[in-house]
DNA sequence: TTGTAGGCGTTATCAA
DNA sequence: TTGATAACGCCTACAA
């Protein structure tokens, strides 16, 4: 059974196709009679527009790309919640890409969206070396908003969190409660520098040394994360900052496993609130990202892109809080009753 | 800065447009030294075609339509992760839709996709209402494969898991540890009935005549969970049965929040397991359904189906496994040392 | 107020 | 082997 169009309703309206069109796009000027014949043909036809040849012929674009690194993230998928969310509002929609942190896909990714003529891109990139791709399709032409990861050396939007600031608040609160061997874990990407600066920043503020010893790079996964926490905890830290959420859980495995008790033995902080955090093992304390936010303005930002693409560069940047659970919490019940 | 099109590799390399298209579709009927002048001016020029324009003349169709009911829920996020994959190593995307439970939006993204002309749908029905218009759709050519919640009732290919199985196999591991007074905590969808049932048959078989008061709807959010759980202690069940991980989540919290050790005063055994399962407050025995394969499965019928519209229907049902944590594990180990 | 006709960017058919 | 041309389904000057 071929598909009905614009000429079918024509027809059995009998009208041409123009008048059909017009009625679709309700343009003031057409009778009301006719327009409800053409409205009761589309109704027996069951006609529906083809949107590619709209979009082809009106050159619209109402596709947002979401370009992350993994869906398995708690944190990507608060984001795209938010992104989804406000791409319906808006009557767009999405095209999810996951890179799992490859490259090749990546680019393959990239390029197909521009060939789609999205509207516009919501990007997470693995790496600095993206730059240069990233502004190309901005050159053509493409608005491009960053998230998570920012890339400075260039113009572009971006909303990010004050990762320093979330990771220096963190280890204050750690050092607060007494711990003085406090390790890092983090992810070997931009904003993992990020939280390491925060941390080596907090303990000099305190007057600590930062250790080498103390400072490891936990991977991306779960797994790997483990295993680092493992040598980790050789050098004897008394309180570990993991700096993403997929390591905060390596981490609690591994402290799990080795019988540490937490946080007597070893207190832990992650950075990144998961919904179930106060439901894991020991409550986790957490350096909640406004993640939701993070994804609502990114869209705001696109919008205001796409409608003036002139307009100034800008950067949004949100602000963490800790939220305080067991996981280190209890310390400061304890030095509240000391 | 306009567009580059086909014209503008043609002119650059002195050849017609049709040439162009041959090469960029490597045809064989071209000689190689224009092929290479061909190439030479699309590099020069950054040239890439236009996939809207592309689909509306070829009618091909590379994007899937991936409509689920919540992004936050662990059973899709693994799901959509299967199906991305897939897409990608069939050079195909997808649109991601989440209804939010909410028909409105389930109807609008369902009509937004056949606009788009997408190759198939994958799709989560919140409910048995919506058949007709999947029917509706399916009779005008758009393949559809329906996972988690079947629909009885109509010819659709679809991904299932054996929920009754699964049920009865986790209710009777509380039985054999001892349980008598098993409670239920189900959502209010179709694999929430099939998990009931499952449920009862477990306990009929074990001669237990079910109790009314300890079978209860749980709701769809870890909220509705936490409430129903308040409830149904009140009937003192000496163990519980989440028929879903959101309802797990609840239940939990529940628990911990009454102050009821887990297991030896309530055992817990959820549906759905969650990568962080073993982390969390107790580690949590739940029956595993095979979300990685669903999605793999779903892509599979679906290509399936677009390259034989008039294969028969076909409904894969894939099989649970119990993953025995200590929620309810350690009484296996008392009664195995008893 | 309605209809005619051309074009969005590509591919496929036909000649040459 | 290559080029001109029509067509995919729709929208929009422009003319009537």
């Amino acid at each position: 059974m071929p598909k009905v169009k614009l000429q079918d309703v024509a027809d059995y309206a009998q009208v041409s196709k123009a008048t059909v069109s017009r009625v679709l796009n309700n343009h003031p000027t057409v009778a009301s009679s006719i327009r409800d014949r053409v409205l009761n043909a589309v109704q027996i036809l069951d006609y529906y527009p083809d949107r590619l040849a709209r979009r082809l012929r009106k050159g619209t674009r109402d596709v947002i790309g979401v370009v992350i690194s993994d869906i398995q993230n708690p944190y990507f998928q608060s984001v795209i919640r938010a992104v989804e969310d406000a791409a319906y509002a808006q009557q767009m929609h999405i095209v999810l890409c996951n890179t799992d942190e490859d490259t090749a896909r990546l680019n393959t990714y990239l390029r197909l969206l521009q060939e789609e003529n999205v509207a516009g891109l919501i990007v997470s990139v693995t790496d600095a070396e993206h730059l240069e791709l990233l502004h190309a399709l901005q050159q053509n032409g493409t608005p491009i908003i960053l998230i998570d990861r920012l890339i400075e050396g260039g113009p572009m939007d971006g909303v990010r969190v004050d990762n320093v600031d979330g990771a220096r608040q963190a280890v204050q609160h750690l050092l607060k409660l007494g711990c003085r061997r406090i390790g890092i874990l983090y992810p070997p990407v931009i904003t993992g520098q990020e939280r390491l600066q925060g941390y080596q920043a907090a303990l000099r503020d305190a007057g600590i040394t930062p250790d080498e010893r103390l400072m490891r790079v936990g991977g991306y996964r779960v797994e790997s994360a483990y295993h680092a926490t493992c040598e980790l905890l050789d050098d004897v830290p008394d309180a570990i900052f993991a700096a993403n959420s997929m390591i905060s859980l390596g981490a609690l495995r591994a402290l799990r496993v080795r019988g540490l008790r937490i946080p007597h033995e070893v207190a832990l902080v992650g950075f990144d609130d998961m919904p179930w955090a106060q439901d894991l093992y020991v409550p986790l304390t957490a350096v909640a990202q406004p993640t939701y936010e993070i994804g609502q303005e990114a869209v705001r930002l696109l919008l205001r892109r796409i409608s003036d693409p002139n307009a100034d560069f800008r950067t949004v940047t949100l602000r963490t809080h800790l939220v305080v659970r067991e996981s280190c919490g209890i310390f400061l019940q304890e030095s509240a009753s000391t």
